[in-house]
RNA sequence: GGGUGUGUAGCUCAGCCUGGUAGAGCAGCGGCCUUUUAAGCCGUUGGUCGAAGGUUCGAAUCCUUCCACACUCACCA
């Protein structure tokens, strides 16, 4: 490279990576390492702003990204952010000396350094770190994208969300409250193996490759083993493998199951997404309505309040969940009592109601549709919806009062959307062979979402399950509801889009 | 899949309606500056205007198609 390339004024992104490669030369021609191995760091950018007064005039080391440099000749200002925050510098040549200050000059915006200096307040009153020595951690190529802020507005903020999902980690480095939601997310997790191992559960793991797809009403993505010579599936769920477990003789198991789902794109389904399942021996869906409703309060208490602002709505965890069969609720939302209606009656209410509907469906599908439309968005506060019907309930027990046309299964709403799905499993081996062999003839018929036969699954279940009560959670959903996100895109670090060229 | 919108410099945006060959701020580059903080001041570079066609003497601008993303509806536990 001569130099008059060198020192080619061009600001295209190019020639900026190409300044920044000569800067690492020129840094490297002084002497100096610019990608050295460690940093002995003292104190987080936070501590100090917290605890200046018993650090004022003292040493410490800080590590971090430099994230605004202002120069004045001989003396400069800078921001170094950590995991923590931000942090003022200064840096004066008299301080560090010539070739520091020299090699100082060479830094950009996103450079990460180390500093050790002596705690102090600027005339204006901002803590800063006054730099003893200047240690270079690691000069970087790429521009940042430059936000700026002054007196809470930010100005040229990194809003576009193409650019943020898909270079998630500038978004992270310039975007603090984006961090924010995933040490909140981490938080949950934690409470959750904590929620989960304080009540004997064991956690699990299940395969993610499977023969066969069951557990859930879904597509799934296909892949293929090549020294086994056989399709496999990623999983939609992982029910058919937890339940094995309970077989197996482990009385309380969870797992925190990342599913895919070959389907459309929203503000609430990526393809690949995560729900908690677990399953517990010798309970039913009463016994889970208590435990889920103590595990949402939980998460709640966990993230410092009782009731949440989400989508502009109070929610309050701290009152009893109102729990209310489906049928109930029609009456009680339509004014219909739909306890005695058969599909013929369910079609002159849709036709009444201009709902458009199928013909071939069922008496579980109808329910459920028009439950979908009328009902649920109506769910605010936390709501167990009880009693499914049967016939979209294939892994559920039927009711124990008598009544074959539904399961012992809830749902649990809020604000609108599900949460929660939950059953007393099936632990009937013949009842359970009737009903998957029914969804099999579903899929064969061209019910791309219909469940496959799973022998062994059955096999397992004629060895004997003790009755079971058995749960899935939403968890990116119940995260963005205690993170008061509302795209499911906020709460994944990179949520699926289409690849981008690269050049 | 349908509808609406967006795409211009590394980043944030203006210009588009009403066609005349691209503009600002930040960042960069060259200077000045030892308590600044969206630092300031002087100077300066940087663009296949998402892509491809078309209309036109002339297209960032008008038209068509395509691509990507967002919002929304539909589908989907």
């Amino acid at each position: 490279m001569s130099e008059q390339t060198i020192h080619e004024k061009h600001s295209t992104l190019e020639n900026i990576l190409e300044q920044r490669k000569e800067k690492i030369k020129k840094i490297r021609e002084m002497g100096i390492n610019p990608f050295p191995y460690t940093f002995d760091v003292t104190h987080k950018s936070q501590d100090i702003k917290d605890k200046f007064d018993a650090l004022e005039e003292k040493t410490v080391s800080v590590a971090g990204r430099l994230m605004a440099i202002r120069r004045m000749g001989k003396a400069s200002f800078a921001h170094l952010q950590d995991t923590e925050g931000r942090i003022q510098l200064y840096i004066s040549k008299n301080d560090i000396g010539e070739d520091s200050y020299a090699m100082f000059k060479l830094l950009d915006i996103g450079d990460i350094i180390g500093i050790k200096g002596i705690v102090m307040k600027t005339r204006t009153g901002e803590t800063t770190v006054k730099a003893s020595s200047l240690t270079l951690l690691t000069k970087t190529i790429r521009p940042l994208p430059i936000v700026k802020e002054k007196e809470g507005i930010v100005y040229d903020a990194f809003a576009d969300k193409e650019l943020r999902y898909r270079k998630r980690y500038l978004d992270l480095i310039v975007n603090p409250d984006v961090k924010e939601v995933f040490i909140k997310k981490a938080k949950i997790t934690q409470a959750t193996r904590e929620f989960f191992s304080s009540h004997g559960y064991l956690e699990v793991e299940t395969p993610i490759l499977q023969p066969l797809y069951g557990g859930a009403n879904a597509r799934p993505f296909t892949t293929h083993h090549n020294s086994l010579d056989m399709d496999l599936y990623l999983r939609i769920a992982d029910e058919l493998y937890l339940k094995r477990l309970i077989v197996g003789g482990f009385d309380k198991v969870y797992e925190f199951s990342r599913n895919f789902r070959n389907e459309g794109m929203d503000k609430i389904h990526n393809p690949e997404f995560t729900a908690i399942e677990f399953y517990e021996a010798y309970v039913d869906y009463f016994y889970m309505m208590d435990f889920v409703e103590e595990y949402f309060r939980t998460i709640a208490k966990t993230m410092g309040n009782s009731t949440i602002e989400y989508q502009g709505e109070t929610i309050d965890f701290s009152k009893p969940f109102a729990r209310k069969p489906m049928v109930e609720l029609f009456s009680e939302h339509l004014g219909i009592d739909i306890s005695t209606y058969t599909e013929d009656d369910f079609a002159v209410l849709c036709k009444q109601k201009k709902f458009e509907f199928n013909p071939k469906w069922n008496y579980g599908q109808f329910l459920d549709k028009l439950f979908d439309e009328y009902i649920e968005p109506k769910l605010i506060q936390p709501t167990f919806v009880i009693d499914y019907p049967k016939a979209i309930s294939p892994l559920a027990k039927v009711k124990r009062d008598g009544d074959e046309r539904f399961v012992e299964r809830f749902e649990l709403y809020i604000c609108g959307s599900e949460y929660v799905n939950a059953f007393s499993e099936l632990n009937d081996p013949l009842d359970q062979r009737e009903r998957l062999e029914k969804q099999d003839r579903l899929r064969v018929q061209g019910d791309e979402e219909a469940q496959a036969f799973d022998e062994d699954f059955i096999q397992a279940i004629e060895t004997g399950m003790p009755p079971t009560g058995g749960v899935g959670i939403g968890f990116d959903r119940l995260i963005m509801l205690f993170t008061g996100q509302t795209s499911i895109k906020d709460v994944l670090f990179f949520p699926a889009m289409r690849s981008e060229k690269l050049s």
